[in-house]
DNA sequence: AATGAATGAGTGTTCATTCAT
DNA sequence: CATGAATGAACACTCATTCAT
């Protein structure tokens, strides 16, 4: 994983309060505008820093994108290593997506952004393939045994959940209200645990 | 958006031609570099055409994807508007699924760019909300009778399963390799119906 | 010897025109304010074009240079392929002397661009020590009979002739005055026949 | 232009070291990039200081740069001022131009930087004006006699010649190599008096 | 004397779009 | 219909210099 190197600045509180408001102010800018349209001209009138000052915590535009993007894709890998067996499956599928739904409201508008700059930039789109295949090999894994003689190949059904999962958060459809994400969660848990049960009744054909 | 007339004469008529072959160079172009990064020189160059005969047939280079996502759209639709419903609930979702996947394996590189552009321009965005608001609204529709005293939200379920599809089949999973998408299929139809299922037997909580 | 690509134009004759404009241009800003001090805008505005239009012809400001360097370094180097010897070898270092001043004068400005432009870019400071290599070479090929048994390597006097003569003409001691040009022709000439005769007269040592 | 006091105390107190340093490290810095190509932020790295300390000893980054001149004009200026006949002109000469080769390969890379800095702002180039002139001048002086009634300037001749040495000097044909110098100096000899005494017997046309 | 964060003017370059031919 | 030269607004990025601590 690529860590952006800052020019300087960040060895003093100072520095690293400017620092922040530089990351807020990105976070901000790129929500209402997106990654591209997103200019450092808004970045650092939001963070109400000259121009100059923004090159002096970032190498450019995309560090700072990939700045951002480090906390998030934290926030996920977490998720993926909590430990998602419990004695009881259903429960805890319902904890691992509340867990990921919650991280991607947090998160939305960076993920947004971060996909909108996987077309540009080969960087993002592998950094996102990487979090992306931590969570599929994961799903995979746990699917497997279920799996045997299916004819179902693990890592399909589990990129196609994880889609599930990713689609229904992203596209809009909840925030940071927890009522309508508790309501997404339990749906969500039904789908996946039923289709994962019907898999398994699957016969190789 | 100037329409080239359509009405009689020789359905290929030189300009005719010349608008196709435009076509199909933006949709390379747009496949290799994203909407954004292609530029209309490449599309142009593409095309074996010169610079000002682009916007002989397009406004802009918005209007020539916007006529490119015209085509996916349609077939799109197409899958919405065919009849649902047969005696086997899951041989039916498996031919709509194959459907919607062929489709999608067909267009891919449009609808990337379709998703990219949405980050940019609300035009974009709204077409997109809408193709997938026709199908949520179709999938909630025939959802709707068997979820009904579970406290699951049609229109929830349906984004998600809808969204399952599209990501499964976005994210290069599948080209246009006829096996790969069988399989594809397979799995989608045990994960979906599994699902309904699944969410049919919760009780409102 | 690297030709730099130009985007665009010089299909037509208006095209022609304009890159002659802007080549023009590039001199005079370059003369007057140096290579480095030189804006492209400061060059558009001198050909009376837009800024854009600079880059249609030249893909950055060192292309543009590196045209005018063109035209230079072939004037250069065809003192070096003319024949150099005469029945007189006296007058024919007059000849070649007097071409070379001339070429100079002419292209002084360019040349101190060149000069200043290689301190930043290899890419010149290459193709000087080419031109420059092309001259050592000949005047090194014409010296070395004469230095048998010298000690002398005629490398190393050739060097220091072209030197003379090149620092003679840069540094600002002749313009395009044809009088004045005659005057230091004659006085590098007599040094260089003197100091060639009395290489040929030293002893290995 | 903020010149450290060295009237009285140690000479080499904190500040002075520092200054020291700094000099050296901008002599570094401009003798890998080039005056217009190193940053100040190059100088300190090497220097080992903060941004900041630069500009406690230097006005600028111009005012580094000239004190860096300072020692090469001063060295360069005591050879002019040394006696520079002798019985043997021959021999008188050599010592001349040896100690001049010696000068310019200690300093070539700060002389190659004066060079460069004199395409940008005058006062360089004004400075490099004083120092040759000072040469030429010395020059043209010892040249006089000889040269009454043969129609050649001596500030023309004596430009050739300081310019010969000068050139073959910087264009990287000697460094520190006491051998290669002692060639060259040998090779310049004889083309400094056989050109001389050529010129003496030439005749006014 | 030293630090390093902050400044902001300056400039090269890109590219969608227009329009005379 | 087609051409391709011309346009110019838009932006990212650099770096010498300042100044509060």
């Amino acid at each position: 994983m690529r860590e952006v190197s800052d020019g300087g600045g960040r060895r003093t509180s100072r520095g690293e309060r400017t620092r922040l408001r530089l990351l807020d102010a990105t976070r901000e800018a790129v929500a209402v505008r997106g990654y591209v349209a997103a200019r450092v001209e808004d970045i650092v009138a939001l963070a109400g820093v000259s121009h100059g000052t923004f090159y002096t915590y970032f190498e450019n535009k995309a560090a700072a994108l990939d700045a951002l993007i480090g906390t998030t894709a934290e926030e996920l890998q977490a998720v993926v290593d909590e430990p998602w067996d419990g004695p009881d499956g259903a429960a805890t599928i319902e904890t691992v997506i509340g867990h990921f739904v919650a991280v991607f409201a947090t998160h939305a508008a960076v993920v947004r952004a971060w996909l909108e700059a996987s077309a540009h930039e080969t960087h993002f789109a592998e950094r996102l393939r990487e979090v992306r295949g931590g969570y599929v090999r994961r799903v995979a894994e746990v699917l497997t045994p279920a799996l045997a003689g299916t004819g179902h190949d693990p890592a399909l059904a589990a990129s196609a959940l994880v889609a599930m999962v990713e689609g229904a958060v992203t596209q809009g459809v909840v925030d940071r209200d927890e009522i309508e994400q508790g309501e997404l969660v339990r749906t969500l848990r039904s789908l996946w645990v039923g289709g994962v049960v019907r898999l398994g009744e699957d016969v190789e054909g």
